[in-house]
DNA sequence: ATAACATGTTATGTTTTTTAACATAAAAAA
DNA sequence: TTTTTTATGTTAAAAAACATAACATGTTAT
């Protein structure tokens, strides 16, 4: 329940996502402008990506390099998602919106920030070769 | 072995940094002073900061919380350092390190960033409710 | 009461990002 | 084969974020 959060969480400025994607940021704009990402946006306007927008554009890229152009691009990742409005409109009609404290969504982050990766530890061996 | 570089990779800036853990700038770039964090810098001097970072400012905010002072909360997170760095450098005094191009490591955050909360997914749900 | 601590505040300079426009090579359509 | 559309590069100006450093201040410990 909690764990979409943490992907759908606006975290990454421009610069990194750039470098995560290897991509330009002309591109990445220019992806946006076809709604096949919607980053989030800072106070001060600077867009902000998340986990699933990068994994969007990873996707985007491999499309691309499979030689298939934005209009199929669009029909292949922008399809199921009219339909996930349509299933997730009527499911919202069902159930009233969940709303969180911006404290309460950093203890949930922070939860699972700390177990990003935990499978990855054997037992403290990261904190012995990673300051 | 390649988990490491998903934690250490120096992803966010102050800013998000600040959101994530609740902290201030001010608090933040203290604690580096006092070597409790080593973010790595942008080709720009910006501050980027890795997830293993924001592991360790939310333990300094805790213990900090506790009522422990900066002295103490130095034992506590810089001790099993001093030997690590001895594990560390026996170590890479035997074997040589294995060095990475940026495009492997690309890949390789590629990978990781994917499965990172895999386990969160119950088959596409997430794609049908967050976009 | 004094000193040391942890953090806030302010000032100034630099870097990054944004938007918008113009440019262009390659592909598609005419 | 021209013409149009696509996908992306480049550039410029303004705004936002960040860096450093100095000074200020409420707490804690001596």
């Amino acid at each position: 329940m909690s764990s979409q959060i943490r992907r759908t969480m606006p975290l990454f400025p421009m610069g990194t996502v750039m470098k995560l994607t290897d991509l330009s940021a002309r591109q990445i704009r220019y992806y946006e402008q076809h709604h096949l990402i919607t980053p989030d946006r800072s106070d001060g306007n600077r867009r902000l990506y998340s986990l699933n927008d990068i994994d969007r554009l990873l996707e985007v890229k491999d499309l691309l390099d499979q030689g298939i152009n934005m209009a199929g691009i669009k029909k292949i990742l922008l399809k199921d998602e009219s339909q996930a409005v349509q299933s997730e409109t009527k499911e919202s009609g069902a159930k009233p919106k969940k709303e969180f404290t911006d404290e309460e969504l950093r203890k949930l982050l922070r939860k699972e920030l700390i177990n990003a990766g935990r499978f990855n530890r054997s037992s403290g061996m990261d904190r012995r070769f990673f300051h």
